[in-house]
DNA sequence: TACAATAAGTTCTTATTTGGAACTTAGGTC
DNA sequence: GACCTAAGTTCCAAATAAGAACTTATTGTA
Protein backbone atom coordinates (compact mmCIF):
# COMPACT_ATOMS: atom_id res chain seq x y z
CA UNK A 1 0.00 0.00 0.00
CA UNK A 2 1.04 3.33 -0.46
CA UNK A 3 0.95 6.61 1.35
CA UNK A 4 -1.24 8.29 -0.42
CA UNK A 5 -4.06 5.63 -0.76
CA UNK A 6 -4.77 6.55 2.57
CA UNK A 7 -6.73 9.91 1.40
CA UNK A 8 -10.18 8.33 1.50
CA UNK A 9 -9.52 6.35 4.21
CA UNK A 10 -12.67 6.60 7.03
CA UNK A 11 -10.23 7.27 10.00
CA UNK A 12 -9.75 11.86 10.04
CA UNK A 13 -6.31 10.73 11.13
CA UNK A 14 -5.25 8.61 8.18
CA UNK A 15 -5.99 10.70 6.22
CA UNK A 16 -4.00 13.78 7.51
CA UNK A 17 -1.32 11.27 7.44
CA UNK A 18 -1.47 10.89 3.66
CA UNK A 19 -1.20 14.46 3.40
CA UNK A 20 1.63 15.02 6.07
CA UNK A 21 2.86 12.00 7.65
CA UNK A 22 6.38 12.20 7.18
CA UNK A 23 9.02 13.89 8.77
CA UNK A 24 10.40 16.42 6.46
CA UNK A 25 6.58 17.47 5.24
CA UNK A 26 5.76 18.62 8.94
CA UNK A 27 9.97 19.83 9.55
CA UNK A 28 8.76 22.45 6.87
CA UNK A 29 5.73 22.99 8.54
CA UNK A 30 7.30 23.75 11.46
CA UNK A 31 9.52 26.09 9.21
CA UNK A 32 6.59 27.69 8.36
CA UNK A 33 5.73 28.71 11.76
CA UNK A 34 8.84 29.44 12.95
CA UNK A 35 8.71 32.15 9.65
CA UNK A 36 10.22 30.39 7.45
CA UNK A 37 9.17 31.06 3.60
CA UNK A 38 12.09 30.36 1.08
CA UNK A 39 13.21 26.92 -0.42
CA UNK A 40 16.94 27.64 0.54
CA UNK A 41 15.97 28.27 4.21
CA UNK A 42 14.17 24.82 4.00
CA UNK A 43 16.73 23.02 2.94
CA UNK A 44 19.20 24.45 5.23
CA UNK A 45 17.01 24.02 8.22
CA UNK A 46 15.67 20.49 8.06
CA UNK A 47 18.65 19.07 6.48
CA UNK A 48 16.31 17.41 3.62
CA UNK A 49 17.72 17.11 0.36
CA UNK A 50 16.64 20.11 -2.40
CA UNK A 51 15.11 17.23 -4.53
CA UNK A 52 12.52 16.27 -0.97
CA UNK A 53 12.38 19.61 0.05
CA UNK A 54 10.86 20.40 -3.93
CA UNK A 55 8.62 17.33 -3.78
CA UNK A 56 6.77 18.61 -0.27
CA UNK A 57 6.33 21.85 -1.03
CA UNK A 58 4.87 20.69 -4.41
CA UNK A 59 2.14 18.63 -2.29
CA UNK A 60 1.50 21.49 -0.04
CA UNK A 61 0.51 24.02 -2.50
CA UNK A 62 -1.44 21.06 -3.97
CA UNK A 63 -3.39 20.46 -0.99
CA UNK A 64 -3.53 24.22 0.22
CA UNK A 65 -1.73 24.26 2.94
CA UNK A 66 0.90 26.47 2.06
CA UNK A 67 1.06 29.00 -1.04
CA UNK A 68 3.47 30.45 -3.79
CA UNK A 69 3.79 33.55 -3.97
CA UNK A 70 6.35 35.54 -6.29
CA UNK A 71 8.40 38.17 -3.84
CA UNK A 72 10.68 38.96 -7.05
CA UNK A 73 9.74 39.90 -10.55
CA UNK A 74 12.89 39.89 -12.37
CA UNK A 75 14.65 37.36 -11.70
CA UNK A 76 11.44 35.87 -10.81
CA UNK A 77 11.53 34.46 -7.21
CA UNK A 78 8.81 32.83 -5.27
CA UNK A 79 8.33 32.08 -1.46
CA UNK A 80 5.93 29.77 0.45
CA UNK A 81 3.50 30.62 3.26
CA UNK A 82 0.69 29.27 5.52
CA UNK A 83 -3.05 29.48 3.92
CA UNK A 84 -5.29 29.29 6.66
CA UNK A 85 -6.31 25.75 6.13
CA UNK A 86 -2.21 25.46 6.81
CA UNK A 87 -2.16 27.77 9.85
CA UNK A 88 -5.02 25.15 11.71
CA UNK A 89 -2.29 22.86 11.56
CA UNK A 90 -0.82 24.78 14.72
CA UNK A 91 -2.51 22.66 17.25
CA UNK A 92 -1.00 19.70 16.02
CA UNK A 93 2.69 20.97 15.77
CA UNK A 94 2.21 22.53 19.57
CA UNK A 95 1.27 18.87 20.58
CA UNK A 96 4.30 17.39 19.38
CA UNK A 97 6.38 20.21 20.72
CA UNK A 98 4.60 19.79 24.29
CA UNK A 99 5.07 16.16 23.74
CA UNK A 100 8.75 16.31 22.58
CA UNK A 101 9.82 19.11 25.32
CA UNK A 102 8.61 16.67 27.74
CA UNK A 103 9.50 13.33 26.92
CA UNK A 104 12.53 13.75 24.74
CA UNK A 105 14.80 16.32 26.23
CA UNK A 106 18.39 17.14 24.77
CA UNK A 107 21.17 15.26 26.30
CA UNK A 108 24.14 17.42 26.48
CA UNK A 109 27.10 15.50 25.40
CA UNK A 110 29.83 17.64 25.35
CA UNK A 111 31.60 21.46 27.04
CA UNK A 112 29.51 22.58 29.95
CA UNK B 1 20.40 12.60 6.13
CA UNK B 2 18.68 9.70 7.98
CA UNK B 3 15.65 10.38 9.81
CA UNK B 4 17.32 9.02 13.42
CA UNK B 5 19.36 11.61 13.47
CA UNK B 6 17.13 14.23 14.30
CA UNK B 7 16.82 12.65 17.99
CA UNK B 8 19.39 15.11 19.17
CA UNK B 9 18.22 17.64 17.19
CA UNK B 10 17.43 21.69 19.11
CA UNK B 11 13.84 21.50 18.53
CA UNK B 12 11.79 19.63 20.44
CA UNK B 13 9.21 19.05 17.57
CA UNK B 14 11.92 17.32 15.38
CA UNK B 15 12.89 15.65 18.35
CA UNK B 16 9.29 14.13 18.36
CA UNK B 17 9.61 13.10 14.56
CA UNK B 18 12.83 11.25 14.62
CA UNK B 19 10.78 9.02 16.74
CA UNK B 20 7.07 8.61 15.50
CA UNK B 21 7.23 10.86 12.20
CA UNK B 22 6.21 8.41 9.67
CA UNK B 23 2.56 7.13 8.88
CA UNK B 24 2.58 3.81 9.98
CA UNK B 25 3.96 4.43 13.23
CA UNK B 26 1.37 7.29 13.93
CA UNK B 27 -1.39 5.03 12.53
CA UNK B 28 -0.58 1.91 15.14
CA UNK B 29 -0.54 4.54 17.58
CA UNK B 30 -4.10 5.52 16.68
CA UNK B 31 -4.70 1.47 16.82
CA UNK B 32 -3.46 1.52 20.47
CA UNK B 33 -5.73 4.33 21.30
CA UNK B 34 -8.92 2.71 19.74
CA UNK B 35 -8.26 -0.38 21.84
CA UNK B 36 -6.00 -2.76 19.77
CA UNK B 37 -3.38 -4.31 21.00
CA UNK B 38 -2.02 -7.34 18.98
CA UNK B 39 0.24 -7.24 15.79
CA UNK B 40 -2.84 -9.26 13.18
CA UNK B 41 -4.80 -6.38 14.11
CA UNK B 42 -2.31 -3.62 13.50
CA UNK B 43 -1.12 -5.35 10.05
CA UNK B 44 -5.07 -5.67 9.30
CA UNK B 45 -6.31 -2.13 10.23
CA UNK B 46 -3.27 0.13 8.72
CA UNK B 47 -2.40 -2.03 5.81
CA UNK B 48 0.97 -2.21 6.05
CA UNK B 49 3.27 -4.95 5.70
CA UNK B 50 4.05 -7.33 7.92
CA UNK B 51 7.68 -6.15 7.76
CA UNK B 52 6.86 -2.75 8.73
CA UNK B 53 4.77 -2.98 11.54
CA UNK B 54 7.45 -5.24 13.36
CA UNK B 55 10.06 -2.95 12.87
CA UNK B 56 7.83 0.15 14.23
CA UNK B 57 6.61 -1.85 17.14
CA UNK B 58 10.20 -2.84 18.14
CA UNK B 59 10.92 0.95 17.38
CA UNK B 60 8.07 2.09 19.66
CA UNK B 61 8.68 -0.66 23.02
CA UNK B 62 12.10 0.63 22.37
CA UNK B 63 11.11 3.87 23.22
CA UNK B 64 9.05 3.54 25.67
CA UNK B 65 5.79 4.55 23.87
CA UNK B 66 4.32 1.48 24.44
CA UNK B 67 5.12 -2.07 26.11
CA UNK B 68 4.68 -5.65 25.54
CA UNK B 69 3.33 -8.21 27.41
CA UNK B 70 2.48 -11.80 27.45
CA UNK B 71 -0.94 -12.52 27.27
CA UNK B 72 -0.51 -16.46 27.31
CA UNK B 73 2.37 -18.62 28.05
CA UNK B 74 1.66 -21.49 26.15
CA UNK B 75 2.02 -20.82 22.80
CA UNK B 76 3.84 -17.69 23.64
CA UNK B 77 1.27 -14.87 22.62
CA UNK B 78 2.46 -10.98 23.22
CA UNK B 79 0.36 -8.23 22.76
CA UNK B 80 0.96 -4.24 23.22
CA UNK B 81 0.04 -1.53 25.45
CA UNK B 82 0.79 1.96 25.55
CA UNK B 83 2.50 3.07 28.45
CA UNK B 84 2.13 6.49 30.13
CA UNK B 85 4.37 8.13 28.19
CA UNK B 86 2.68 6.56 24.95
CA UNK B 87 -0.86 7.68 26.95
CA UNK B 88 0.78 11.45 26.70
CA UNK B 89 0.75 11.82 22.69
CA UNK B 90 -2.91 11.51 22.75
CA UNK B 91 -3.25 15.36 22.32
CA UNK B 92 -1.44 15.40 18.99
CA UNK B 93 -3.67 12.47 17.84
CA UNK B 94 -6.35 14.42 18.19
CA UNK B 95 -4.85 17.38 16.83
CA UNK B 96 -4.54 15.39 13.78
CA UNK B 97 -7.93 14.11 13.77
CA UNK B 98 -9.77 17.24 14.21
CA UNK B 99 -7.60 19.01 11.63
CA UNK B 100 -8.52 15.95 9.22
CA UNK B 101 -12.71 16.39 10.05
CA UNK B 102 -12.86 19.80 9.32
CA UNK B 103 -9.91 20.02 6.12
CA UNK B 104 -10.14 16.32 4.46
CA UNK B 105 -14.22 15.17 4.36
CA UNK B 106 -14.35 12.06 2.90
CA UNK B 107 -15.76 12.19 -0.56
CA UNK B 108 -18.44 9.69 -1.34
CA UNK B 109 -17.28 8.43 -4.62
CA UNK B 110 -19.89 5.77 -5.80
CA UNK B 111 -23.38 4.15 -4.13
CA UNK B 112 -25.66 6.64 -2.69
C1' DT C 1 -3.81 -39.73 13.70
C1' DA C 2 -3.88 -36.32 10.50
C1' DC C 3 -5.58 -31.72 8.90
C1' DA C 4 -6.59 -27.11 9.36
C1' DA C 5 -6.41 -22.91 12.06
C1' DT C 6 -4.32 -19.14 14.85
C1' DA C 7 -0.87 -15.69 16.31
C1' DA C 8 3.31 -13.47 15.89
C1' DG C 9 6.75 -12.97 13.46
C1' DT C 10 10.82 -13.70 9.71
C1' DT C 11 12.62 -14.22 5.06
C1' DC C 12 12.82 -13.45 0.25
C1' DT C 13 12.87 -10.74 -4.14
C1' DT C 14 11.39 -6.88 -6.51
C1' DA C 15 9.89 -2.03 -6.73
C1' DT C 16 9.88 2.63 -4.96
C1' DT C 17 11.93 6.39 -2.38
C1' DT C 18 15.72 8.86 -0.69
C1' DG C 19 20.59 10.72 -0.40
C1' DG C 20 24.17 13.52 -2.21
C1' DA C 21 26.34 16.02 -5.45
C1' DA C 22 26.44 18.51 -9.69
C1' DC C 23 23.98 21.18 -13.10
C1' DT C 24 20.56 24.90 -14.83
C1' DT C 25 18.41 29.39 -15.34
C1' DA C 26 18.04 34.26 -14.90
C1' DG C 27 19.59 37.93 -13.42
C1' DG C 28 22.95 40.97 -10.28
C1' DT C 29 27.59 42.56 -8.56
C1' DC C 30 32.82 43.59 -8.54
C1' DG D 1 34.08 38.54 -17.72
C1' DA D 2 34.11 35.94 -13.46
C1' DC D 3 31.66 35.08 -9.54
C1' DC D 4 27.27 35.24 -6.59
C1' DT D 5 22.31 34.23 -5.33
C1' DA D 6 17.87 31.77 -5.40
C1' DA D 7 15.05 28.20 -6.78
C1' DG D 8 14.92 24.40 -8.66
C1' DT D 9 16.09 19.85 -11.73
C1' DT D 10 18.84 15.81 -13.02
C1' DC D 11 21.61 11.83 -12.19
C1' DC D 12 23.04 7.48 -10.05
C1' DA D 13 23.86 4.81 -5.94
C1' DA D 14 22.01 3.38 -1.53
C1' DA D 15 18.31 2.62 1.66
C1' DT D 16 13.58 1.46 2.52
C1' DA D 17 9.17 -0.57 1.55
C1' DA D 18 5.85 -3.84 -0.90
C1' DG D 19 3.91 -8.39 -1.34
C1' DA D 20 3.84 -12.98 -0.76
C1' DA D 21 5.40 -17.19 1.22
C1' DC D 22 7.46 -19.51 5.10
C1' DT D 23 8.22 -20.67 10.36
C1' DT D 24 7.11 -22.08 15.06
C1' DA D 25 4.30 -23.56 18.71
C1' DT D 26 -0.02 -25.10 20.10
C1' DT D 27 -5.02 -26.00 19.91
C1' DG D 28 -9.14 -27.53 17.97
C1' DT D 29 -11.63 -30.74 14.69
C1' DA D 30 -12.88 -34.92 11.56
Amino acid sequence: MKWTDLDENWCPVARTLSLVGDRWTLLVLRDCFLGMSRFDQFVSSTGATRHLISDRLKRLVEAGIIEKQAYSERPKRYEYVLTEKGQEFAPALMAFRDWGKKHLPVRRTSKA
